[in-house]
DNA sequence: CCTACCGATCGGTAGG
DNA sequence: CCTACCGATCGGTAGG
């Protein structure tokens, strides 16, 4: 077969960061100030460079905001199609999947998951449009399986979009408020997170799994 | 008996405001456009005064900011330990009326609990402080509820002070989305987050409850 | 002498 | 990618 063999496994991948130095600057200062609360001035000391560097390689504040949104919205749609399509088995093994995609991103990628969902009105309507599109089909994937799993019996919510909406936002929630340093460890806080989430659509939480002491 | 035969469901009334006009203004400009993206003069138009009108009842822009955020997390810790109270049975109810309230809450102040949800970054380090902690007495509230349950044997969660967590953000996350003129009421949607919720933590859903069809 | 403001403009700084 | 700037607008305050 002719098929990437690589591409599998990738959306557990957190490795590179491949964000331009720029946008890298710029997150870190979005992350604590904001965009509006953040000058073109602090984004340039961030990054290394002076004010005309920074309008070197990007037209304007917007255009950087809108680079580092739409890349951190692009990363976790690949990220998760790859994590749908890994599960072999049914609605619930795609389930625990895009949950666990979902909790690495917003845990591996906190600070760009943070501006991705806080910043939304700092867009301009056009920006905004296209943000919203991106979030919406991340929202219909999610649906999408739980409705399968509500077919199959494996699940019993008798609302699978409120239900859906309700798993997603507690995902990525985990942007607000985790910290690297903390009590438990990406993977570690995923599996805990699965299990909730499968009891949120009613769906049999494996108590005895194989998540270590 | 002496107890106060009015505030018992107090926790369900938001029929008055109670809001100060500036403040009014203010929380509308900073829904659209985020605090450091509104203007005094936003405001003091919103708020149909002048520029000074607006320094007369508030010093700076940042108190204005404060007085929002603060009495938003007052008013939701108030309701929350009525609807607490207001529970005669078990863990389960208790849950249930603060589930219910944490709804109810975020739709119908759905612009107070926005700004106190994504502008903490915009907080000066003590009113960050002061907030953080109203924030964190709230998380604790519905922690104890959720262990209580567990020890009663109401609820089989394994991990109660991550489904706590995951519970209150799904909850403060509606802000975010949910919309007055959409499908649902805010009741019915309080309803379907209490069985969603029921899920999460471990507890029995009520699929045949008194919600109308 | 109080309150609730107003028209005008201050010293500095923003994005570009 | 820098120094030297601009048009405009910022948060906050003066006297009345």
């Amino acid at each position: 077969m002719s098929t990437d063999a690589v591409s599998a496994d990738t959306w557990h991948d957190y490795a590179r960061s491949q964000l331009h130095p720029v946008l890298e600057g710029a997150l870190h200062c979005f992350t604590l100030h904001g965009y509006h609360g953040t000058t073109i001035r602090m984004i340039a000391a961030a990054s290394r460079l002076s004010v005309a560097g920074v309008y070197h390689h990007y037209p304007s504040k917007h255009a950087i905001l809108v680079a580092v949104m739409s890349q951190a919205m692009e990363d976790l749609w690949q990220r998760s199609i790859a994590a749908d399509a890994a599960a072999q088995g049914g609605p619930v093994d795609r389930f625990v999947n895009i949950v666990t995609c979902l909790l690495e991103f917003h845990t591996q990628r906190r600070d760009e998951a943070f501006i991705a969902l806080t910043e939304i009105r700092s867009l301009e309507a056009n920006a905004r449009a296209d943000h919203i599109a991106k979030r919406d089909r991340q929202q219909r994937l999610v649906e999408s399986v739980v409705e399968d799993g509500v077919a199959a019996g494996a699940f019993t919510t008798e609302h699978p979009r409120d239900a859906s909406r309700a798993v997603v936002t507690m995902c990525t929630s985990v942007s607000d408020w985790y910290r690297p340093d903390g009590a438990l460890s990406s993977s570690e806080l995923a599996a805990r997170y699965c299990g909730i989430a499968l009891g949120a659509v009613g769906g049999h939480t494996q108590t005895g799994g194989p998540v270590s002491a």
